[in-house]
DNA sequence: CGAATTTGACCTGCGC
DNA sequence: GCGCAGGTCAAATTCG
């Protein structure tokens, strides 16, 4: 790890006694940022950023009984979930990758000044979610995380 | 009018 | 056992 831009050791601003052990504030593990030079599928449009490409591989409390309501659709994919997170370097988090995403709920980090936001596909047959948030040291950087596949094209 | 968006409240899981 | 963190849903409102 050397160049890696999402690293706090000090957190000064905020102390939250944590003892040792600092990773990541949360499950996303970027084992390392691949620099993509062309990506045709994701981020379309507006790709003249530099978009770092990071596989997650997170298999805890996955696709399991959601909490909350008792009766659930029941329809996931205990096959096929997929985490990629993308570090990009853009103003607006709305990144347009060819489908409807439906914004549903906002939730303030405590490792982040920045609140994060939840989107989900709009689309019938896709439950893909994505979540979106600011770097914590960069903010002109946004990490976008995409959970699940797409079962559908990109526009009808 | 319909759909999408917003904010808040609520629930669950884990930690100590 | 309680607290904290994170995540989701619901209702209300707004925009197109």
């Amino acid at each position: 790890m050397s160049h890696s831009g999402s690293n706090f050791s000090g957190t000064p601003d905020s102390d939250y006694g944590e003892p040792t052990n600092f990773e990541l504030s949360e499950f996303l593990k970027f084992d390392e940022w691949i620099e993509e030079d062309d990506q045709p599928s994701l981020l379309s449009a507006s790709t003249q950023n530099p978009v770092y490409r990071a596989h997650v591989i997170g298999d805890s409390g996955l696709a399991t009984s959601t909490h909350g309501g008792p009766s659930i659709e029941g329809r996931e994919q205990k096959e096929g979930k997929e985490r990629v997170a993308f570090k990009t370097k853009t103003e607006v988090e709305i990144l347009d990758d060819g489908f409807k995403w439906r914004k549903y709920g906002k939730k303030m980090v405590k490792n982040s000044p920045n609140p994060r936001n939840y989107y989900r596909c709009s689309v019938e047959g896709c439950h893909v979610k994505k979540r979106i948030e600011r770097d914590r040291e960069d903010q002109s950087y946004v990490i976008t995380t995409y959970e699940g596949v797409h079962n559908h094209p990109s526009s009808s």
